[in-house]
DNA sequence: AATTAGCACTCGTCAAATATGAGTGCTAAT
DNA sequence: ATTAGCACTCATATTTGACGAGTGCTAATT
């Protein structure tokens, strides 16, 4: 167990550390207006803390840098849970406001402004569309061969896709089975489409089957419908001003990482499900993002289960400030009322 | 005028660095095969190129390298002009066939391939929407106070777009709307949609008018639409292996550039109108790509205008090589038939 | 007259040598 | 239990000198 001493001196270590990044020594410390300790007795605290695991020396000579143990002894122990600033959320839900009846846009924003309250990377992903449920399937034609299938979900979510005739296809048996897609099909979600869509071609009856053959195309390609969750990268800029990427070497497979889109969505969605989420450096387990630690959470927006926002910053991050503008945030987006 | 020995020195020169990226000396030139002359007499036409600007040394005692006017001079007398290898580019159409009825696709497909191609970075821009033709309109309904716009272009562009109306619209006016679009604006581009309707409006009967004026918010979001040219970017990373991006101050500021997306179109828009372009260094007029040169070209598909594409790589960039490839891609992108 | 060999000179790069100083751990004094 | 004192460590910065690639000029050669 660590002495009210210790502690003290711990929070110090980091708390200076993340503001400069440069290894702190004991006499440093010892300046400090709340250690009224001498250089000697921080140093033998600071032993005690290194045994511990808690931090460790770069070399013989510098002082200190927090581990990874460190951090996470931080985040858990002594950073206060977060308060909602009744003030500052109100004027975060005004700007967010501002930009968008469309949850698109909304996001975006809401990115970019966590973004620029931290100058940390954030990355915000929509909803899950495969989650949402088919409320409408209408076609369009464009000639005889061409023509533009839409698809509604439940959320309110609109996706269209161009689909192309092998040969020319009645107007009737296409109207027919737009028909059938609607009556069956509605409220399925969307990931479920494609299986829910053979089980019906399955009962029908083998001449009616044969006449929708022609159809398959069309169903099909309304069943490749894979939309994307919508991606959303802020303050990628920001990266750029972080001291421990001012070389290549950890600034390219971070870019690298970051640029890369569906393994950034698949990561986001692979994230434990709860509120707010600190991942302390290698605990993320992604090479790319080994001296970076993520503050993650769902969203809500208009009370119901949206997308993920997460932040990304060195592992030296400012974690009380991280994990209170997160809370933040979501709570401003929860707040927001899309339909207003 | 420059002699044969010197241009013969000036081409080995700028072959040289292209390669090594290290200033050439009159010793390792001596030593290739194409040049037979001893190094002293290389050293005095290469103080000749230099007192004509065509290289320059980056300080005494290193070799030379081209200057600007020398790439400009190389790119202009140096480089034979393309020629279609008809193998190389019927096998460029079959892996662009590959990918794509979808023009979208197919432009992504062009970018990935150049810039494999070259190992350098690319960017591609879709067509302007802006000029393409409204081929039809239509309106789905949602529910009552929603429903979604669809706009077909004649070059089989799709978009569609969400409208949230105020209060509850009698579906007759709706349709009644999209009839009066779909009657008199198809053909209209979707520049001039906005004038267009102006029109229209003001050519009805007031009584009409007044029937319609529930319906000027569907016009209006209709009209909104500003489909951004599509734009793409293949091979961003490559620019991480060129020997000139290897510290955070020249990648920095091309990174900041490239990352953004509307500049970036606003500057492919903006540049001459041709097949094959050649911009060296500091031709191009922006800051972050000083050091880089670009490759850029209209490209059509499909026999019609479509877009522009272009390279971008460090001003040591294989000329030769480049522009025999962006030269190769536009010939394949012009063969492709979208339509098969 | 053009080419080349020869040589003194320049200057960036590399490596070793040296100095500097922040920081530590231990011991003895308080 | 705390602190002062001191020897020790080690990264960093600075200096120094050797090295060598490359140049420009001059004189010899073709």
């Amino acid at each position: 167990m660590l002495t009210e001493r210790q502690l003290l001196i711990l929070r110090a270590i980091i708390d200076d550390y993340i503001q400069t990044a440069q290894p702190v020594g004991s006499r440093t410390l010892s300046k400090r207006d709340d250690l009224t300790f001498s250089s000697a007795t921080i140093r033998n605290d600071m032993a005690d803390l290194e045994d511990l695991g808690l931090i460790e020396k770069p070399h013989t000579s510098a002082g200190r840098i927090p581990s990874e143990i460190g951090y996470r002894y931080y985040v858990d122990h002594l950073v206060e849970s977060r308060i909602i600033d009744e003030r500052e959320t109100y004027r975060l839900e005004e700007r967010l406001k501002e930009s968008a009846k469309e949850s698109e846009l909304l996001i975006r924003q809401a990115a970019d402004l966590l973004s620029d309250l931290t100058n940390y990377t954030t990355v915000a992903l929509g909803p899950n569309s495969q989650m949402e449920k088919l409320a409408r399937v209408d076609y369009m034609p464009i000639d005889e061969r061409r023509g533009v299938v839409l698809i509604v979900t439940d959320k309110g979510h609109v996706e269209h896709r161009m689909v192309i005739f092998d040969s020319r296809v009645a107007p009737e048996i296409i109207e027919e089975t737009i028909r059938l897609l609607n009556d069956r099909l509605i409220g399925t979600s969307i990931g479920q489409l494609k299986i829910r869509i053979g089980e019906e071609v399955a009962k029908l009856q083998l001449a009616q089957r044969q006449q929708y053959d022609n159809m398959m195309q069309l169903i099909q390609s309304t069943v490749g419908i894979q939309t994307p969750s919508s991606l959303y990268l802020g303050g990628k800029k920001n990266i750029f001003n972080q001291p421990e990427f001012q070389t290549i070497d950890t600034l390219r497979p971070f870019l690298e990482w970051i640029d890369e889109q569906e393994r950034l969505t698949h990561w986001l969605e692979s994230l434990p499900n709860r509120e707010i989420y600190v991942s302390i450096g290698s605990e993320n387990g992604i090479v790319a993002l080994q001296n970076c630690s993520v503050i993650t959470s769902d969203y809500t927006l208009d009370g119901k289960t949206f997308g993920t926002i997460a932040m990304i910053g060195p592992t030296r991050m400012n974690y009380r400030h991280g994990v209170q503008m997160m809370g933040q945030i979501i709570e401003a987006l929860r707040r927001t009322n899309l339909e207003e």
